[in-house]
DNA sequence: GCCAACGTTGGC
DNA sequence: GCCAACGTTGGC
């Protein structure tokens, strides 16, 4: 079981909307590092919410309900999608102030590369987003 | 609104 | 195959 960090503008899709949806395809990934990223997704992995724009916040918790397949609406083989559900809040969100100022966090691509948006994570960056959040998993 | 960091495109 | 120009993303 692998952990991952998935962007999202929450204008345009949030993790509100992933919990009314109750099961959404994470769709519009187009960038060739991030497919990289996405191809590897398997049902059960653990995926962190991040809002982007105002929030700049990892929020939640989601599972991966399908793994990478390829997108349905495109003819395209390599640009995949998964399906999420969601899991719970975070306790109180993280913000990407706070990935930087952690040393554990500041080793994240989120910090790294700032414009992939799907970003592995360790197991040690996910237990300590759970610890920053005040989450239990 | 600006800019840094990339990625992509197209001319050569 | 290189690289300049351009477009996009996302933080500030």
């Amino acid at each position: 079981m692998a952990h991952w960090l998935f962007k999202t503008e929450p204008s345009e899709y949030s993790y509100a909307d992933l919990v009314r949806d109750k099961r959404a395809v994470w769709e519009g990934v187009a960038n060739a590092t991030a497919l990289i990223h996405l191809r590897k997704i398997v049902p059960g992995d653990v995926v962190v919410v991040y809002h982007t724009g105002n929030e700049k916040s990892a929020v939640a918790l989601a599972s991966v309900k399908r793994g990478a397949y390829a997108d349905p609406k495109l003819d395209d083989p390599k640009r995949v999608v998964v399906d999420l559900v969601p899991t719970k809040p975070l306790a109180k969100p993280v913000p990407l102030a706070a990935f930087k100022a952690d040393t554990v966090l500041a080793t994240t691509d989120l910090v790294r590369i700032s414009r992939l948006s799907v970003v592995p994570l360790t197991p040690e960056h996910f237990a300590r987003i759970l610890k920053l959040s005040g989450t239990s998993a």
